[in-house]
DNA sequence: TGGCTTATTAGTAATGATAACTATTACTAA
DNA sequence: TTAGTAATAGTTATCATTACTAATAAGCCA
């Protein structure tokens, strides 16, 4: 555990929501201005293998990356591409049919929300 | 309607399955050798923004299409990559909940199936 | 503490998918 | 046939991400 690394993972939890890559460079480098890209990725690639943090692969745009490791579903806003959570008790199971029925060997899933966020609806 | 527009949509419905546009344009120049890129993606996308294709962002690898407009999701095996259907009737709704409880207006979803495919499951 | 081994770093260059640009060509309607 | 528009081929740019490399820092044993 680095000081860069350290300092990587503090920063995404203070982030709270669900920063790119580069969000979290941005911010790390405040407290470590030669930091590197690589470095960065490097080390949010490290810790969500190690199951610290999570990756988060949204349909449009880059990477994201999440501190929080409770089960949840993401939002992504179709104005302004911000990602919230949705706790994973709002959905109901769907899986078994497809699992029962489908030749694939079904092992998980990826459900990603598309809406509009709160900010955004007042916008408008 | 082009020349160029009109086979890139033939090729991609008969590849059958879901190809990424360096497929389609692998199969387009076997009949117009000189066709570019640019001009795949640009029909692909012209395609699809008139509903005719689909544009499938898997969570890994690149972006795939899809001739079939069915109302269907998508299965990409863990393994090879390859993409399968999964009719949608096999999906129960799921979104009710999460549309009454969250602040955030809901307006569509993503889902993917991740699993093993029939022939890697045979190989192992 | 000091030296040794190995991991990690900063910096840079490479990659791969996709989009933008530009000069040229094809299509359309008058 | 011609002006106007849209689409093309070819090329270059962009953006996120990964790979490479020499220098530096950690961890560990004597």
């Amino acid at each position: 555990m680095t000081r860069q690394r350290r300092v990587i993972l503090e920063e995404l939890k203070k982030a709270g929501s669900h920063p790119t890559a580069d969000e979290v460079y941005r911010r790390v480098q405040k407290r470590i201005p030669n930091i590197s890209m690589g470095t960065v990725y490097r080390n949010l690639e490290a810790l969500s293998e190690h199951g610290i943090i999570c990756r988060l692969q949204m349909s449009e745009g880059p990477m994201r990356f999440d501190a929080s490791m409770e089960k949840h579903y993401h939002v992504r806003c179709s104005k302004c591409g911000r990602v919230g959570d949705v706790p994973a008790s709002l959905v109901n199971n769907f899986e078994s049919k497809v699992r029962a029925e489908c030749e694939w060997q079904i092992t998980g899933h990826r459900l990603e929300f598309i809406g509009i966020c709160p900010r955004c609806q007042s916008k408008k």
